[in-house]
DNA sequence: ATCCTACAATAGACAATGTCTAAAGCAAGT
DNA sequence: ACTTGCTTTAGACATTGTCTATTGTAGGAT
């Protein structure tokens, strides 16, 4: 554990929204100015295969960093400023894809993408 | 209807597959050598606007092109080698996410992504 | 038939995002 | 203090996608 990787994980446990590498980046500059790209790229990449964060890929085009890795959770984006919620539907998708759906995968999660506008999108 | 958008149209039809945009671009020019990248480009875009073809984003880099546009389905892609199958589960997550959970969405669409390994590299 | 206009295609520059490498820094053990 | 090995750094590089200026082309007007 070194500054810098202290940085990375203050910076997204401080806000719980979805930041991109760079938005990552950017803040963890403010806190600690000599900490490079690659550094915060390195940390995020360490985080996510330690389970601490989660990688979200809407169809923008950078990915987002979900700090919220220990609560199985979805996702609600607006198609028009890309915002991003998480939310919590009921029922388990996994039982829903029938075993002659599967085409002799071994299927180990599932990630729901809802897709809207948001209520500022909507009334602007 | 130009002899570029007709090539790029038949490459999506010929193979039943998810191609990134790089090899739309590679199977077209091996039908008609001058078509430039833009075109592809901007076909495709036109495509995907026109609902023809579906825009895809696992959590690779490129995103993948989809002609299946006409039947709705999801997706379920291979965590090592980034396969791609069309699936279709039952039920429709639509119905699963309670109004409390829209926070004001307009909720449109959904996308459900199946994560797991496919047979061939589960045997290797 | 020729010209004009509008749209399409092209090549290549540019931008955004992510990855890699070589060098320097730093910490722990000897 | 020296060595060893991991971390960080700066910046080059790679990939994917977008934009722009130019050229090509098709169809109607004269």
């Amino acid at each position: 554990m070194t500054a810098q990787r202290r940085v990375v994980a203050e910076v997204l446990d401080g806000e719980h929204v979805h930041l991109t590498a760079d938005e990552v980046h950017a803040r963890a500059v403010a806190k600690l100015p000599e900490i490079s790209r690659a550094t915060v790229y390195n940390t995020l990449g360490e985080l996510v295969t330690l389970g601490e964060v989660l990688e979200v890929s809407t169809d923008q085009r950078a990915k987002r960093y979900d700090p919220n890795a220990h609560q199985p959770h979805h996702h609600l984006v607006c198609a028009q400023c890309g915002a991003i919620r998480d939310v919590h539907p009921v029922g388990n998708p996994l039982a829903d894809l029938p075993d002659t759906e599967r085409f002799g995968f071994t299927v180990s999660d599932v990630e729901v993408t809802y897709r809207g506008v948001c209520p500022n999108c909507a009334a602007a």
